[in-house]
DNA sequence: ACCTGAACACCGTTCAAGT
DNA sequence: ACCTGAACACCGTTCAAGT
């Protein structure tokens, strides 16, 4: 009934096929080849289909192969997530050397940020999901890069170390919190043919607010509040900085 | 290298006996038993670790005895994230009908929630991560007893229908977001004995002031800086009520 | 040098058979 | 009525063998 491979198994010779990956061409296997194909799988097919056979029938190879560039399924998907996230930085509208100001620095990231949860709803939970590549960071966000380039440009803005530290928590906890939530909220609509499988419905009537109040929770203000929300955070953080430092608007540049 | 299964299998005879579950007796299957044994042994072994025939090795039964309770592995770790989540109603500091104003509301149930995924780190990734029981309902949680429940103190408060939605999102994302990170970080040390697998460390070079505020970033300064955040979005929802209504009052509805 | 066939141990799941 | 044995299709992973 709840069958996870029903999606993939239908019509597999036809969804799977290395035709479907344009870009790639086999001309040779190569961890970026493999990785960005992982990308592209699970866009198209969800995180559930990725198996290691599956991508390399995507590949055009047959499976094992994929074991002479990436150490094993785990390495794949850190791999995987790495390399989304390294999206950022190919990100014309993020300028991360950019200094029009860490008001400005920190809007473009998470405007950023967002943009790639949003292509790659089905990728992002892992985002969030993966053991750290560096522990001792709370909380632990994948990319290095990314937190160093923050840390840089507040401590560049005036931010005392410890209030720095305070503002990568503060700003990635309510990234990663939010954009998971709007993510797996999008990706209902956008995941495989899930069947309705269960009708929730009828249990729904023992909730009679969730009923009436069902046009206001279901429509879509997601990028509105994610405005709202980022505001307030901003707000905030510019109270860690001395007064006289303090942006007058939060939309000042430079 | 990186093998998954290696903490579960090495001392798996004794680490799986069901002499482990003192509550769990062999006195007949039963799908509360199931759940709860569920929840014990992701707590115990990690999520990764609960496999079908594992699980029911843990109950002192065959494995494919467990389909005779539960549709199949999708419905068991649903089964697992409700039962988690509704510990809240069985928390006396989270007395969901008392009404000493939304705000003490709000906040116990924050508590409460943030209790509960410090008590199941291992859980508590699939509560955000699983597809929600009412699609519609944006950012998707699993209780819907616990939604109902919210709504139902904000409007009786005083909250339009819009805003008490309003209220919901931000909140729920918020506490979801937030624990789901601090939660991962601690799963970091709470978790199997993990290998150290790689070396991180030498890469860590290359980022300076993560090297410098090392001390700054490692501190555990999780339960700070929940209240700090829940108060400053306590604030935020206040400013939704009229401005008469603001100050927090006990108040006993119904 | 790079891929594949065959093999191994383990999955989830079904179902006829046992008790 | 409830559990198990056996079976099926599929996993991840290893490695000797092919080209």
């Amino acid at each position: 009934m709840n069958d996870p491979d029903t999606p993939a198994a239908r019509g597999d010779a036809a969804a799977i096929s290395p035709a479907d990956a344009p870009d790639t061409g086999h001309g040779g296997l190569d961890r970026r080849r493999i990785l960005d194909a992982a990308v592209r799988f699970i866009d198209e097919h969800g995180l559930r289909a990725l198996t290691m056979q599956r991508l390399g029938a995507y590949l055009g190879v047959e499976g094992m192969a994929l074991y002479r560039y990436v150490p094993g399924r785990e390495a794949l998907l850190d791999g995987v997530v790495e390399t989304v996230v390294d999206e950022l930085f190919g990100d014309p509208d993020v300028h991360l050397e950019a200094h029009a100001g860490w008001v400005d620095y920190l809007q473009r990231l998470a405007h950023g940020l967002r943009r790639i949860a949003l292509a790659h709803p089905e990728v992002f939970p892992l985002v969030a999901t993966r053991p750290p590549a560096a522990p001792w960071v709370r909380p632990p966000l994948r990319s290095l890069r990314w937190i160093e380039s923050l840390l840089d440009v507040m401590i560049e803005s005036g931010f005392s170390d410890e209030n720095a530290a305070a503002v990568y928590r503060a700003f990635s906890s309510f990234l990663l919190g939010y954009l998971l939530l709007e993510v797996s909220a999008r990706g209902v609509e956008t995941g495989p043919v899930e069947e309705p499988d269960v009708s929730p419905i009828e249990d729904l009537s023992r909730y009679p607010l969730l009923q009436r109040l069902e046009p206001h929770l279901s429509v879509d203000v997601a990028a509105q509040d994610f405005e709202e929300a980022l505001e307030a955070l901003l707000d905030r953080v510019a109270l860690l900085l001395p007064r006289r430092r303090r942006p007058a608007r939060l939309t000042e540049g430079k």
